[in-house]
DNA sequence: CTCGCTGCAAAGAATTTGCATCACC
DNA sequence: GGTGATGCAAATTCTTTGCAGCGAG
C-alpha cells in the first residue's frame, strides 16, 4: 500500500522531494498533528526544513487526496492520511483529548440531511465538541 | 426580553458602556459574524471604535454566557447569541453557504455518542461540512 | 473621585509569498 | 540543463497586550 502517489506526483508534472516524503511520513506517523508539529518531527530527521516547506507540502498533499485535515478547536489545523480519515472526531472541551468513533455512529444522521435538504455530508470533516465520560464525573 | 444582563455586569463589577450595548446588538443583527464583521456593523453607528475593543467585548459577553462563537471553516471564528445558538451549522464546502437545521436531527447521534461513549455533546457547537443541494446539482 | 474601559500602537502567533538558489528527472 | 522545489526573510492576517487618558457609577 504505497508508492503509487509517486506516480501521481509525476503525472501532474510534480517533483518527488526527500521533504515531501518526510512530510507525508511525519503525518502518517503522527496522526492528528498540527503543521508545527509535522515541522517538528521533519525536522529530527532533517534539519532545515523550513515550516514553510511544510505548508506547501501539506497543501500539495492534501490536492493530491492524501492527506486531511480538521479544525479541532480554535485555530490549530490537524492533519491525517485521507486513507486514515474515515473517522469522526470527538473533541473535550475540557480536557482537550481527541477521540475518533467510527463514521457509522453518524449514518443515521448523513442520511437525513441528505434526505432532507440534499445536504451531502463530509463525514470526514466532521468534529464533535463536548465533554468526554472522564472530564464529566472524575473519579472520587 | 432584555437587560438583565446589565445586572449580571454590574454583579460582577463590570460596567455598562455603548461599546458594549453595540456590539452585542451586532451580534444579534448579524448572526454569524466574524470579529471583523462585528466591528465594522459597530462603526457604523459609531465611527472610532477599535478592533481590540470588540475582541475583548467578545470575551465578555461569551464569558457571561450571552454569546457563543463557532469554528466554521478556515480561520474566522463566527459568533451569535447564545440564546439563539441551539442549532447545528451546515457549512457547503463549495459556496461557503452556511445554514442552519434544528439541533432535532442530531439528537440520535447524540443519545448514540451519551450510551455509548459518556460524551456528553455540546450540540450548540457542531458544525457540520458538505456540500450543498445547490453545489451538487447546479441547475442546467 | 475611583477604577474599569477604551483607543492606539506595538507585540505576537499563524500562515503566505517573493525570490535567488538548489536539485529532481 | 531546465523547471519545479526549497530556504529564507519579509509581508499578511488575526488576535492580544501595554499603557495613558476617559468616563460610568
Amino acid at each position: 500500500m504505497a508508492e503509487t502517489w509517486h506516480e501521481e506526483l509525476r503525472a501532474r508534472g510534480y517533483r518527488i522531494t526527500p521533504q515531501r516524503q518526510l512530510v507525508l511520513e511525519a503525518v502518517t506517523e503522527l496522526g492528528h498533528a498540527t503543521p508545527e508539529d509535522i515541522c517538528c518531527r521533519v525536522q529530527e530527521t532533517a534539519r532545515g526544513v523550513n515550516i514553510s516547506t511544510v505548508y506547501r507540502t501539506l497543501e500539495l498533499l492534501e490536492e493530491l487526496g492524501l492527506v486531511t485535515h480538521t479544525h479541532l478547536g480554535h485555530g490549530a489545523p490537524t492533519y491525517h492520511l485521507a486513507s486514515e480519515a474515515d473517522h469522526v472526531h470527538l473533541v473535550c472541551r475540557d480536557c482537550g483529548e481527541v477521540s475518533e468513533v467510527a463514521p457509522e455512529l453518524v449514518e443515521d444522521l448523513v442520511a437525513k440531511l441528505d434526505t432532507a435538504l440534499g445536504f451531502a455530508t463530509d463525514v470526514r470533516h466532521l468534529t464533535v465538541f463536548g465533554i468526554c465520560r472522564n472530564c464529566r464525573s472524575p473519579r472520587p
